[in-house]
DNA sequence: TAGACAATCATCCTTTTGGGTGAGGCTAAA
DNA sequence: TTTAGCCTCACCCAAAAGGATGATTGTCTA
């Protein structure tokens, strides 16, 4: 960045200087006033353009992990069933039981099997075991 | 883009006819030449720097999904300490907090005040919902 | 040096989760 | 039509997790 604000200045510099020479040359002495500022004018606009990009740091655009494929053969594989990958995805979402039985319509000992089934297919002990092993899996999002 | 494009062409040519007129007003009649051809160097560097920074399309920088960037804003921002993130670490993995103890050599009571602490942190109800906010801000991969 | 804070551990109590088992209804396939 | 699988629900018991509170130690820092 510093050496970047360096070469813009010298080369500044150097510009000016070569201004200063034109103005007082016999290279331009005839060439009309209009032309030699529209010169000047496209040069800078031009170096101003290599500045700005130069200085400007790149934007660095954050695409997040959005872009999730679900895997259909370990779902398969696994052998496990519509609900049971609901409730997963519920789970996966920090909600509890009861949070999920209320959602879904269902009764607490209803999300308990559903869960307790998801453990074995997942060969998990816990539920957030079986989250990030779901997610490994591509399961879950 | 095309409206950029356009922009920048009326500006600039309201510049050279604004150059035109400074030309031959009454106003810079008295100014030396080289101050005369500074501003125009100057306002002309401007407009390139802002003409190169709308022409271009934001440089963005993919950073895909496997490389985890630690929101260290966020972490700081919730007080969250070293411990308790390593504790939310371990909790992500799916283990329990007799397991985090053990791992961490320190007593299960440790690992219940880290998890609580860091619930209430993390505005959280439970460990799942803790670690699906954690993830969400960047605070584990 | 006093105060703030992180890390550690404890106790008591409640809630949630998980394991095991059984069972009825419903649907699709053999 | 019988079987298999899914969804549903229940009960009991044990383990894990969570809430509240207090306390000690060590390390920075104002």
């Amino acid at each position: 960045m510093k050496r970047t604000i360096l070469l813009y200045s010298l080369a500044l510099a150097a510009l000016l200087f070569l201004l200063q020479w034109l103005q007082f040359g016999y290279i331009v002495r005839d060439l009309s006033l209009e032309f030699y500022l529209g010169v000047v004018a496209v040069v800078f606009t031009a170096v101003g353009i290599w500045a700005g990009l130069k200085l400007t740091k790149p934007k660095t655009k954050v695409v997040l992990q959005s872009n999730f494929i679900f895997n259909e053969e370990e779902y398969n594989r696994l052998g496990i069933s519509k609900r049971e990958l609901e409730v997963l995805g519920l789970m996966a979402q920090g909600l509890s039981n009861q949070e999920i039985a209320d959602k879904l319509f269902v009764s607490l000992n209803t999300i308990k099997t559903h869960s307790a089934n998801l453990f074995i297919k997942l060969d998990a002990k816990r539920r957030t075991q079986a989250v990030q092993k779901a997610k490994e899996l591509g399961l879950i999002g």
